[in-house]
RNA sequence: GCCGGGUUGGCUGAGCGGUUUAGGCGGCUGCCUGCAGAGCAGCUCUACGGGGGUUCGAAUCCCUCGCCCGGCUCCA
């Protein structure tokens, strides 16, 4: 595993050589969703990204154990779920499947585990006490909390100095017995109405019982939101992870949360390189429900396909402002239309005919020229996951490979190229979905029907020609004349 | 109030002191075509939020002002 990849940390905010902990496996985090409603696009950047990572990491020979969590116990949980007049699990099973949904139509890698908080409650419960017995956590009327004051490093993180911030409104509005207004809460005690309910539903509430100061502690609830990701990388990965990825709106608290619980319990490094990645805007603004900017993942996938929005994602850095836009979205449509062209060409003209057997300058020289270009995609991705300019290099590739096409082909050194072309498409998760040529007598059917078409075009019987064109193309089939004589691609 | 990011041609989006006005998209012309599509070749758009300054030279460094985005307790 020669290479030298590289990713900007967000806890020494700078790049750093990344080396995992037990070399060629890399373990991996990426905070998911809330499951109480269906994913929007902004989310699907930070899924996309942490996509490309994956991928990265394995075109770099990697096993990556690649772990995303799902939170389906918090307060919007059992607020929607109770607005819509359906049980808690039934509701976030729902948005469950929305999201794996979308995860498939993007062409999203899977995970090796999607863990559920409500899965893993014993466990937390443990560590929970655990953080009592080690004094670093409190015991209330209404749920534990952690306190910050006995974990020094507490915003080594985010940068974030407590005494220089300002009390908002949503800090001042907060009810709980905490000692600290900076404190946060591990373990909520449940309240009548919540108690109510879970007594004749499941998974709004769990018994817990607490040691604290010599006393054994009743009190049923749930658990705290960062409690479920320290818990279950821990579960799942271990006390150090390599990569903890996730939107920037989690870097604080949640993040540093995560690290104080953490760090508190095991005295080990939690995670060694951090990843944040930058929220999407649209036209200008952010996105939010209260704007009313915002867009549903179906409503673009209707309007454009998945290689486009992914282009969209992908041809501006991780870490830089992305904004959704029309014209945005248009041009990420014909860009990767592009470069899908030359893969159909390629290979349409690999299906065709044998016509050059030499190797001479001609194949040495784009052989020569792909494998650099090879190299400047592989430098840019190790570099901090700069998709922006690999996918430069795809646009040169494609270019120099549409060049090749039109000359006298050598079909081992087209063969050859495209398959490096391929690959890198690959890496970055483009065009996973092409649409099958058909088998081999469905090949010699087209060819057929085109011998009978290219009949009548000779004779000039343009009609019949294009009345035929015209029928393949209601079945996706779609003819390209060109000097050579006629190729064809699948499209749906 | 405190902290961080951004502001580039019709669009998208690099560049972070000096070989070409990066690429890509779009538009135009030519080649190829019965038409269409794709491809190739060439052309077009010479832009860097405003104002100062440093420098032989600034989109790039410094100051200042404006606007936008994000974080400041549960939002990817």
């Amino acid at each position: 595993m020669l290479n030298n990849i590289k990713f900007f940390d967000t806890l020494s905010k700078d790049k750093k050589s990344f080396k995992p902990l037990s070399p060629g496996v890399v373990k991996a985090y990426a905070c998911g969703p809330t499951v109480y409603s269906d994913p929007h696009i902004g989310n699907f950047r930070s899924f996309i990204v942490t996509d490309m990572l994956h991928r990265w990491l394995e075109y770099r020979g990697y096993n990556v154990q690649l772990i995303m969590n799902i939170t389906d116990i918090d307060d919007k949980t059992i607020r929607d779920s109770i607005l819509n007049k359906i049980p808690i699990k039934e509701f976030t099973l729902k948005y469950t499947k929305s999201f794996l949904r979308g995860l498939d139509l993007l062409n999203i890698k899977r995970a090796i585990a999607y863990p559920r908080a409500t899965v893993y409650i014993p466990q937390m419960i443990t560590f929970i006490q655990a953080l009592l017995d080690k004094n670093v956590a409190y015991l209330t009327e209404d749920g534990v909390y952690f306190d910050i004051d006995k974990f020094p490093e507490y915003g080594k993180l985010s940068g974030i100095k407590l005494s220089e911030t300002q009390i908002t409104d949503r800090v001042k509005k907060d009810e709980y017995e905490k000692e600290s207004v900076q404190d946060f809460a591990l373990w909520k005690k449940s309240t009548l109405e919540e108690d109510n309910r879970s007594k004749n539903e499941e998974g709004i509430a769990w018994d817990a019982s607490f040691i604290y100061n010599g006393a054994q502690i009743s009190m049923r609830g749930r658990p705290g939101w960062h409690i479920e990701c320290s818990v279950m990388t821990r579960s799942l990965l271990g006390d150090t992870l390599d990569i903890h990825a996730g939107g920037e709106d989690l870097v604080f608290p949640h993040h540093e949360n995560e690290i104080a619980q953490t760090e508190c319990l095991t005295g080990k490094l939690f995670v060694r390189n951090w990843l944040h990645i930058r929220h999407l805007m649209i036209n200008g603004k952010k996105m939010s429900k209260s704007l009313g900017n915002f867009v549903s993942f179906d409503e673009v996938l209707s309007k454009y396909n998945a290689d486009a929005f992914r282009y969209f994602y992908l041809n501006t850095h991780y870490r830089r402002p992305l904004d959704y836009t029309e014209d945005a979205m248009i041009v990420a449509t014909n860009s990767v239309k592009k470069l899908e062209n030359t893969l159909n060409l390629a290979e349409a003209t690999l299906r065709g005919e044998e016509n050059k057997l030499d190797y001479d300058q001609e194949e040495e020289k784009i052989i020569k020229q792909i494998e650099n270009q090879k190299l400047s995609f592989e430098t840019a991705m190790d570099d901090d996951l700069d998709s922006h300019t690999a996918i430069e290099s795809l646009h040169n590739i494609s270019g120099l490979i549409n060049d090749y096409l039109s000359k006298n082909i050598n079909k081992g050194v087209l063969l050859k190229v495209y398959l490096i072309y391929k690959k890198l498409l690959d890496s970055l998760g483009f065009f996973q979905k092409r649409e099958s040529i058909g088998d081999e007598l469905t090949q010699n059917l087209v060819n057929v029907v085109i011998d009978l078409r290219n009949e009548y075009r000779r004779n000039k019987n343009y009609e019949k020609a294009d009345a035929l064109r015209k029928k393949l193309a209601s079945l996706g089939i779609i003819l390209l004349d060109n000097a050579e004589g006629t190729i064809w691609k699948k499209e749906n």
